[in-house]
DNA sequence: GCATTAACAGCCG
DNA sequence: CGGCTGTTAATGC
């Protein structure tokens, strides 16, 4: 159990439930702290919890069936993931990892059926949590087929600074070059070189172990 | 041409 | 020291 403050802090959904079912959320979340590297869970994990980043960074990944790291995405302060594999109560398909100290917040599958069932509000910020997840589904297609190597890491940059699923990310994220190569499928020497070019176009500022934004819109090219 | 892997030196915490 | 970064060389589709 958490408190509602804390509640109010890592989920921008709260606001939208009375105070019944806030009451309820809170009775259901857990805080979990992960070390960077950790697992959050594994493919195959029957991982039975919806999780939210509070702080830090997390991904979604798995490996190639010829045994490379591959990255489908990533999540930061605010995002909310893994509804799919609860409502269906399927095993997870891939494993989550924390990139670096994170504080997770985790709803157990009880209480997350109970807010499907009873919250409107609940139901409002999901399909609005999904109709935003298509949207960078069908970019990401776009992605592999028409974009360059560095607007390709534009965009992996793009989805990761999007306030709409990351809705507590600032201008600035921890990140390594080589997770951002990973996330953008390029290799860490082009993906740097690409982190340069965007740099020079005024993009973006490249520190180490770390990256801020201007704009994350800009970054998404023409359908943001 | 453009991207990948390998290798290495420099830098920073 | 160990992890991250910036670069170059060799190789592949």
């Amino acid at each position: 159990m958490i408190s509602l403050e804390l509640l109010n802090r890592a989920a921008v959904w709260a606001a939208e439930l009375t105070e019944e079912e806030r009451e309820r959320a809170r009775k259901g979340i857990i805080e979990k702290t992960y070390g960077k590297g950790v697992y959050v869970c594994h493919q195959g994990d029957r991982f039975n919890a919806w999780a939210g980043v509070f702080t830090g960074l997390v991904k979604v990944a798995t490996v190639s069936d010829r045994g490379k790291q591959v990255s489908l995405a990533g999540f930061t302060n605010g995002a909310w993931f893994g509804e799919g594999s609860l409502i269906k109560g399927e095993m997870r398909r891939y494993d989550i990892v924390a990139l670096r100290d994170s504080r997770l917040m985790l709803m157990d599958a009880g209480t997350f059926a109970w807010l499907l069932d009873n919250s409107v509000g609940f139901n409002r910020y999901l399909v609005r949590q999904f109709n935003e997840r298509l949207g960078q589904f069908i970019g990401q297609v776009e992605n592999d087929r028409m974009l360059d190597a560095a607007g390709r890491v534009a965009r992996t940059l793009g989805s990761l600074f999007n306030p709409r699923t990351n809705p507590g990310v600032g201008q600035q994220l921890a990140i390594t070059q080589e997770e951002v190569g990973l996330l953008s499928g390029l290799s860490r020497q082009v993906t740097n070189q690409s982190l340069k070019l965007l740099e020079g176009r005024g993009k973006l500022t490249v520190g180490r172990g770390g990256i801020a934004i201007r704009d994350w819109r800009d970054l998404m090219g023409s359908n943001a």
